[in-house]
DNA sequence: AGGCTAAACGGACCACGGTCCGCTTCTATT
DNA sequence: AATAGAAGCGGACCGTGGTCCGTTTAGCCT
């Protein structure tokens, strides 16, 4: 007797052909739905149909609702993060650190306010996703933080400056009539207090 | 025929006697369930149940879950800016306006993580109960940074300050290992850079 | 007291997220 | 090609938040 496939610990364990379909069904038909009937429109019995599987195995491969936004956020996601690490200054690199973070803060500031609803449906209780997603965001900052010579709690301070850019809390002052031009600059002068200008 | 009430614009409208009663009896009810068995595992069912009143006459006095929850977190919530306003130094009037705005942020923090729970449940979408909560910190915060002499935006700055006093910042923080005594020092030097000192 | 009206009540009902488990399908092995 | 068994599938089912509307009741007026 033979073990066909003996299980060593940390094998990711290979994805079978109709679950590979299956799953770019899925993302495609949510992708397509969020788009046309905007996110809070879109049940999980909707997308399964569309998608033509069942209910159970959207649940199987997006853990969640939260889950299933959390990926199809992860589309545009990964675009804007990419064109931090490489794209064309200031965001990208190759400008100043100063000038960099102010890019990056208003560029995450945009980007929350544009897909607000959707990365709210994407976060909440756990979301192991997005939480790759603010940890990219503090791992940049803290690292323009320390290019700009801060000393201190680089991480701590790194948390503290992306913390008013949270969709939650961008929504909260536009609904009290608070601009976002307003909100920017507001935020460039909390940037250039911490970093001591 | 005369008008029993007049509808004046602006009339609060007296509430009925038993209609008072029930609403008494639901906070009672939902307070005691959540002392015993921990927000998560209280329902509307059983909340009405508990009560001896019909789910849709919860639904009446308290628009929602949420607006029930922060119903309940008003009782401490209260009393926890009683003593902002006017208990002892220095939370309270009396200490040096830097001091005040530390043992502020402090108090927050502890009140934060202690009810996390219940704050979560109590706040999202709408919460017009706990938007007023939140905007006593920021109407505080700016206060104190206006005796400090700060200049600028101090709405923004106030707002920038607290933002990482909230509750999901904070729990994401703890996710990480980062011990509230670490949190409590970042925040301190947050504010002591947007100060000035 | 009796009657009238608006407010309040309550529970049947609905939609949606999430689970469960018996059935189907893929793939490795011979 | 046949086979075994794991991986995947799907849709009936459940709990919960929230709504709706026929019925009841408090409060005022005579």
């Amino acid at each position: 007797m033979t073990h066909p496939l003996l299980p060593m610990a940390g094998e990711p364990a290979p994805e079978r052909a109709d679950a590979a379909r299956n799953r770019e069904a899925i993302l495609a038909a949510a992708l397509h739905l969020v788009r046309t009937r905007g996110v809070g429109c879109v049940t999980m019995d909707t997308v399964a149909a569309e998608a033509g599987v069942g209910k159970g195995t959207l649940f199987r491969r997006f853990e969640s609702r939260e889950g299933l936004m959390a990926a199809v956020l992860n589309e545009s996601e990964t675009a804007w993060q990419a064109s931090v690490i490489s794209g064309p200054p200031p965001l990208g690199p190759g400008a100043p650190p100063l000038e960099r973070l102010l890019a990056f803060g208003h560029s995450r500031l945009r980007t929350n306010v544009t897909h607000a609803a959707l990365i709210k449906a994407a976060t909440g209780t756990s979301a192991a996703r997005s939480r790759a997603a603010a940890s990219f965001a503090v791992m940049h900052v803290r690292h323009l933080l320390g290019e700009l010579g801060v000393g201190g709690d680089l991480l701590l301070l790194a948390i503290a400056v992306l913390a008013p850019l949270d969709v939650v809390v961008v929504e909260q002052q536009q609904a009290d009539d608070i601009s976002l031009e307003r909100i920017e600059a507001g935020w460039d002068d909390l940037v250039r207090r911490v970093v001591g200008g």
